[in-house]
DNA sequence: TACTGATTATCAGCATACTGTCAATTAGCG
DNA sequence: CGCTAATTGACAGTATGCTGATAATCAGTA
């Protein structure tokens, strides 16, 4: 464990790396510019209209800044829409645009895609037990980042 | 593969950021104050002095803008020695300092215990195949992004 | 040798991500 | 009801990482 060739640590860096780079060359192949962040949020976004930040954040494990500056692009792209609540005047409700659906539709495919090729190198069977063994760590350790996954409430 | 909680993708961005997390909780734990990518940076160099900024960037797939600042903050610190090459000009060959060789055997027992903290959730059985799928899916797509690893010249 | 192309490092700019801190607001308890 | 604690979103600051561009230098060739 003291080659860095083997450290998980070090590991999950080049990963993420390829797997963020893949990502922007089917996206943008694909006519469209937007980060994988930026997707995610719009993705869960579908399936929740009207959660505040600090829940989007929690459900995607994000860090409540970070989302902050992700939130304010996206608006800027006019891909959702953000409003103070009505029931809570600290927070900011999050809505779709009807051009953020359009734009998770089309670039689905992309995404898809995108995701194949990340273990492109590794054959069904492989695949199948390397997301469960993603899930897996990750979910013995998600307590341990600043920003763990949180159920909606 | 349209559900985030099963992409790659999504996977690789958490594991990472809890990979980090844990990091920075074991090094600071052990009174140092050095990031993965630092770390990594130095204990590359241990084996390898003298070699150039693209060389460092190459064995260990860094993009050569990310290195030059990554280089600054270690030099800034002291724990290496930046200089020009007598044989080109163009290129900076970089040395541990005294204060990286202390660092860098200080700081070895967090780090590993860091990597082992990343996979708890596995067993030994599981961490052995979590490794080699990633080592295998990572060298497939080695070429996808700008900064492909590189062996020594 | 002169020129062309490649390589090295750097720069500005953008987008994550984190730390710590803060004001505004809400919720819970006495 | 009034006070304290917690929550929400924001800010400044730091560190990766990427894109595209540039100056300096080197290498291979005409």
């Amino acid at each position: 464990m003291s080659d860095h060739a083997v450290m998980p640590g070090h590991l999950a860096r080049r990963f993420q790396q390829i797997a963020v780079a893949i990502f922007h060359a089917e996206v943008e192949a694909a006519g469209f510019d937007l980060t994988p962040v930026q997707y995610v949020a719009l993705a869960v976004l579908r399936h929740h209209p009207g959660i505040d930040q600090a829940t989007l954040a929690g459900l995607i494990a994000y860090d409540r800044t970070t989302i902050g500056g992700v939130i304010d692009r996206l608006v800027q792209k006019g891909l959702i829409v953000r409003a103070v609540s009505p029931r809570d005047r600290r927070a900011h409700v999050l809505h779709l645009a009807e051009a953020g659906l359009a734009t998770l539709e089309g670039i689905q495919p992309a995404v898809e895609a995108a995701q194949r090729e990340m273990v492109a190198g590794l054959d069904a069977a492989e695949t199948v037990e390397f997301i469960r063994l993603f899930r897996k760590a990750i979910a013995a350790a998600n307590e341990r980042s600043r920003a763990p996954m949180k159920p909606a409430p």
